[in-house]
DNA sequence: TATTGTTATACTCTATAACTATA
DNA sequence: TATAGTTATAGAGTATAACAATA
């Protein structure tokens, strides 16, 4: 884990400083650019974010900054189709290569030959079983839905609430329109 | 990455839900569980999060929740010394059996044999680089400070803003009262 | 009734810069 | 001068619930 947190650091670090991105935008767009044609909200959410809003807000940013297009889905009213842009692409282009650079530098180039592979392999088994597995263990919802629900035994701390605002999670009042 | 992300957010849903606590509050606490005696603000940081303030507002919350304690360290009265109080210790104790079953049903159960130690082996040793290295790339600075740096070769996406507040980083402003 | 997507809202968290105090 | 830690502040990001519209 400390690993991959550093990894992680030094990858936002290189999108931040070379196209003012974040990591997640980052992942939308080169998502968007490897597949030809469009994808719709919830294809381009899965696996990246873990909230619908959380995809739309997002999205949001990416079209005004002009780097993705959402246009209404002709076979399916519901659905939105989105489209990376040319100044999309572009900006995938001018980060890609830094961005190849500092995974090199930071996970590539360090391993001895063949354990890059033996990494992959691992890493892929173990992805595909997470994807297979029901959420499971504290989190018995389908896929994408919140991640609160109070698991029966549930027991707060016994000495002191660690939310800034004091506020308890569980009153959300969720009183009904 | 992915796996990665699913496991991350595994824990945090097991974390919050068995102990209310975020997964970066679970690793200061488990850090200072695991040293005998007390570590400084900055020895409990190492590797756990990337600015001095950042931690402050942790080790804030932490305390007032009554899970650690800060004394004025007596060697050295600019350091501050932090120790884990026995509702810490019970809270860790509370939450890490059902840690320690999501981990193990996420990323040990699935793996054949062999298969753990081989990864650990490998990342371990790529933490050691990353460790070893200067953070370098797009992040010459030591180790905690700050993550922006204009780059010399800064662009700014030649298309619009990301930032949803459509206010640049730099115009921070800082008017003391 | 289920699904797709959006909006409003609240809140958590992180980072920057300025500051204090000690080594 | 450098280091340890805190504070103020601003902003990014995420999740929840409610909503609208279509399948």
């Amino acid at each position: 884990m400390e690993a991959v947190s550093l990894l992680q650091h030094g990858v936002e670090q290189q999108l931040r400083a070379e196209g003012d991105i974040s990591y997640v935008q980052f992942q939308l767009l080169a998502r968007l650019a490897n597949s030809h044609g469009q994808l719709t909200m919830t294809q381009l959410a899965d696996g990246v974010v873990y909230s619908r809003s959380g995809l739309t807000y997002q999205a949001g940013l990416l079209e005004k900054a002009g780097l993705i297009t959402r246009v209404p889905s002709p076979d399916d009213d519901r659905a939105t189709l989105v489209t990376i842009t040319v100044a999309g692409l572009a900006l995938v282009d001018r980060v890609l290569p830094g961005h190849v650079q500092v995974v090199h530098h930071l996970l590539v180039a360090p391993l001895p030959e063949g354990d890059l592979h033996r990494l992959g392999d691992i890493m892929t088994r173990v992805r595909d079983h997470m994807r297979a597995q029901p959420p499971r263990s504290a989190a018995p919802r389908k896929r994408h839905p919140g991640r609160r629900q109070e698991s029966a035994t549930e027991k707060e701390p016994e000495d002191g609430q660690l939310n800034p605002g004091r506020s308890f999670r569980r009153a959300s009042r969720s009183r009904r329109h």
